[in-house]
DNA sequence: GCAGTCGGTTCCGGACAGTCGAACGTTTAT
DNA sequence: ATAAACGTTCGACTGTCCGGAACCGACTGC
C-alpha cells in the first residue's frame, strides 16, 4: 500500500481498512490467505472481519471473505448526494446512445479516479485497479483532462503523494511529459489516451466546469482501439464536446431553478 | 445504534465506521456535531477521520466532512462481482421499460435489504434509512419475497436481530402479522407493499431463486399509490412474474455457456 | 476408520496505541 | 474587536488491541 505519511492514523482502524483493501485486491479471500497478505495473527484478523462484518462491510460465503452490499448502499448515497448528480446521470446516458463507444463521468477525489455514471464493468473493475483505490490521474484521459485544470502546485502535490507508476508500456512516467501533455490538453481542450491506462484501450475526456471555474468532473468516451480512424475520431470529439456543452448548460439551469426557490421561500 | 452483540469487535475501528454511519445519517457533518454525535473528544474525532480521509472514505469539503467516492468503487465492485449482475441488470432494464413503475433488484444481507440494481434515487435514498443501514426486511415488499423463501429459524434470527421496528403507520410490527404475511406471500407468489416503508407507495416483489432453491435476491416494482386500481395492479403482477422467469432463464443459460467453456478447458 | 488440513472461535497477559484534555493558529461571523 | 468554530498538535494515562496457543468442527484422502 502506498500511504505517504503514516503520522496520526490509527493502526487499527487502518489494518481494518487495509483488511478491506486486501479482500478487494484478492477478489474475495479466505482467513488463511489474509493472514498470508497482512502478517497479522489469525485472532487479529478474526476480530478484524468480525468488526467489518458487524457493519456490513463484510460478508462470509463458503468460507471466503467478500465485500458486502451496504458499499453499494453508501456508493448510491454518494452519488446521488451530488446537486448534480441527475444531470450527469442524464448526460452520461446521451452520450452513450449518440456515441458507438462507452460513456462516463469520472471525478477526482485525493488525488484518484473515480468514475461515478457510467458502465458498471468499464471504469471501475477491479482488474484495473493498483491498490485499493483505482486509476491514477496521469493514466487516464479523464485524470488529464481535470488536473489539466488545476493550478500547478495541486498537480504536484498529487504527484508527489501518489507517485507516476506506469500501467502500460505507453502510460506517462516523468513530470515533464506530464505537464507538456497537460499543456496540449488545455490547448486542444480535450485529453485523450492510447493505450496508456488499459492496453488496446482508446479513450478521450473532457473536464466540465461550473461558471466559476470549478471542475465538477470529466466526460469521457473509451472503447478499444482498433475502431479508430481519422473520421470516427473527429466524430466522437465532436460528440464529446456537445455532450460537455449540455452538462454545463443542464447544471446552469438546474443553479437557475434552484435560485428561484429560494426567492420565493 | 442497534448492534446486537457487541463481544468481540475492535471499538477503535467501531468508533471509526460509526463515524461513518453518522456522516451518512446527518448527509455530511460538521466536526462539532460529529463530537456531540459520539460523545468523543474532538481530537479522537479527528483521528478518526484522518485515518478516514487516508482510505479515501472521507472527504472534506467547506468544513462539513462527507461520504468519499471510493464508496462508489466498492460498491461497483460489489455489484459486478457477482456472476449474474449482468442478468439482473438487464432484466431491471427490461422491467422499468415495460412497466410505468420504477424496476428493481434487492438482496438481502445480514438481515438488512439493499438494492443493487435500479433507479439511484427510489430504492437507497438516504432519505429511507433507519439507521447506517436501508431497509428492514418486514417493511419492504422485497424483504418479505425474500425471507418467506427462508426457514424460520432464519426468519426468527433476523427479527431477533434487528427487532420490528415501524416504518409508517401501516408497517408490520408483530411476529405474528409477519408469519401470516410470508404464508400468504408463499401462497400468491410475490409479496405486496402498502405504504408499510414509505408512505403514499405501493410496490410488488418477488423472489428469484436458482434451479437448487437459492435465493438470489427480489426483484420489485413501486411506484405512487393513487396510480393503482384493480386493472394496473393485474398488469404489473403479470409483468413481474414475466421479469422473473427471464431472470430466472438468464441465469441458466449462463451457468450452462459457463459449464460449456469448463468443459472447453 | 484415522490422521492431517484448514477455517472459525475463545482466552489471557503484556505492550502498544487510542483516548482525553488543553492549547494554539486560522478563519468566519457578530 | 471579539467570539466562536474548525483543524491541528502534544504528552500522559489507561484501556484495549495484538499475538500465541489451544480447541472444535468440517472436509479430505490415505
Amino acid at each position: 500500500m502506498n500511504r505517504h505519511d503514516p503520522s496520526g492514523v490509527l493502526k487499527t482502524t487502518a489494518a481494518s481498512l487495509a483488511l478491506v483493501d486486501h479482500i478487494l485486491e484478492l477478489e474475495g479471500a479466505t482467513m488463511g490467505e489474509l493472514v498470508e497478505a497482512t502478517d497479522l495473527a489469525k485472532s487479529t484478523v478474526h476480530a478484524h472481519l468480525k468488526t467489518l462484518a458487524e457493519y456490513g462491510y463484510v460478508v462470509n460465503v463458503d468460507n471466503e471473505y467478500h465485500l458486502g452490499a451496504k458499499f453499494c448502499h453508501l456508493g448510491d448515497y454518494v452519488r446521488t448526494r451530488k446537486d448534480y448528480y441527475r444531470v450527469a446521470q442524464e448526460t452520461v446516458s446521451w452520450l452513450d446512445s449518440e456515441s458507438s463507444m462507452d460513456a462516463d463521468f469520472a471525478v477526482e477525489e485525493h488525488g484518484r479516479i473515480v468514475s461515478l455514471y457510467g458502465d458498471l464493468e468499464f471504469a471501475n473493475s477491479p482488474r484495473f485497479l493498483i491498490d485499493g483505490s483505482p486509476f491514477h490521474v496521469h493514466t487516464t484521459c479523464s485524470g488529464k483532462a481535470i488536473i489539466a485544470e488545476y493550478p500547478e502546485t495541486r498537480v504536484r502535490e498529487i504527484i508527489d503523494r501518489w507517485g507516476l507508476p506506469a500501467a502500460t508500456d505507453d502510460s506517462i512516467t516523468t513530470e515533464e511529459e506530464l505537464f507538456a501533455e497537460l499543456a496540449t490538453v488545455r490547448e486542444q481542450g480535450y485529453a485523450e489516451n492510447s493505450s496508456e491506462a488499459v492496453e488496446g484501450f482508446w479513450a478521450i475526456g473532457k473536464a466540465v466546469k461550473s461558471p466559476r471555474g470549478e471542475v465538477y468532473g470529466s466526460l469521457n468516451l473509451s472503447g478499444p482501439a482498433y475502431v479508430i480512424d481519422e473520421e470516427t475520431r473527429a466524430t466522437q470529439v465532436e460528440l464529446l464536446e456537445r455532450a460537455a456543452e449540455r452538462f454545463e448548460q443542464g447544471v446552469a439551469e438546474l443553479y437557475r431553478t434552484q435560485a428561484d426557490e429560494a426567492n420565493e421561500a
